[in-house]
DNA sequence: CCTTGCCATGCAACTCGTTGCATAGGTACG
DNA sequence: CGTACCTATGCAACGAGTTGCATGGCAAGG
């Protein structure tokens, strides 16, 4: 599992709430891995129990209290572990293609297909945005920011090829179902 | 849930058995999702009592009967429901990119980017030999099996992307590993 | 004052998928 | 005759993730 390993690369850089994270992975680390609070608070109480964070607890009276994860030595021993091991390659998974392998219903294809296009442009105009704010001029990376950079530079090449199959698919499919 | 709807695709092409399907979502439809022969038996199962596919049995001595599966009016009107709702953008959950993003051990993430990319490129290969061998003319391809061949020209340029962007990561992180 | 929205935490039920295990006939090779 | 591999089906336990629900403080604006 590697919900876990995303809170404490993200606990790494800086210790948080659960709230914290669950915006953290609305954004920046949410670029490749999406998790929701109740998630996360559950994983956080697990990852507390094993000793990898630790949290400290601000007292609220009338509802629950505050607490604040910290990444602990264990949990930076396990992330050494992590980064040593092979990673699984990603399950593919895809809905969208098993529809155009089946190509039942052309038009509504093309709609999805329309959608999908405009989601992977809107993700293409995030991740650039970030890109250009974060890392102006690509020669002047840090080390420390270097992983976080390729990363993002992932995601921007796969919106753009997600975005070239849907313009391939169209360009195929569009004069068939317009009339 | 989509593993009932690539199943149903893969019925309309060629009624099988649960073993058969497990054979094919190892290859063609397996490109785009995985299945074990478990989940498989258990979805048909389900898929069955929903009346989406209907069994031909073949009973056998000593051992679990042979059952083929069919798919029946009703799954194909499931399969045109499916095909018309629009799809969900697939989760993007990938621990190679948190672990890049965390960047620990470069070593490490070298020697795991190198495996990555061999893996891109034993799949390009695998999707552009069978490119080759269904659609040698991608100017004559038959309008039945149009979807098939854009899929796969997802995973082609999918797997292009992949390469490109593991290339970009060791041109970025080698010399630094290396000495 | 009331509503809206943000901060903040969490439980419970459920679905989907993985892993390990079990069974058993048929066929080909040495 | 044994062994290995392929055909063929399935259960059980578990893990990960989703969805729905619940609680409650605090601040800003109308």
């Amino acid at each position: 599992m590697a919900l876990e390993h995303a809170i404490l690369v993200s606990l790494a850089e800086q210790a948080a709430t659960g709230y914290d994270l669950a915006r953290r992975f609305d954004a920046s680390i949410g670029y490749f891995w999406r998790a929701s609070h109740q998630q996360i608070y559950k994983t956080l109480a697990r990852m507390e129990a094993d000793g990898w964070v630790s949290a400290t607890i601000e007292p609220r009276e009338g509802t629950a209290d505050k607490k604040t994860y910290a990444i602990t030595d264990a949990g930076r021993e396990e992330l050494t572990r992590f980064s040593a091991e092979p990673s699984p390659r990603e399950a593919l998974r895809s809905d969208f293609a098993v529809k155009l392998r089946g190509l039942a219903d052309v038009a509504a294809i093309v709609e999805d297909t329309r959608r999908r296009r405009a989601d992977h442009v809107e993700r293409l105009d995030r991740y650039e945005a970030s890109a250009k704010r974060h890392y102006p001029d690509p020669a002047a990376i840090e080390e420390h920011e270097r992983g976080a950079y390729l990363a993002l530079r992932g995601g921007i090449l796969s919106e753009r090829t997600g975005i070239a199959w849907c313009d391939e698919i169209l360009g195929q499919l569009e004069t068939r179902s317009e009339r």
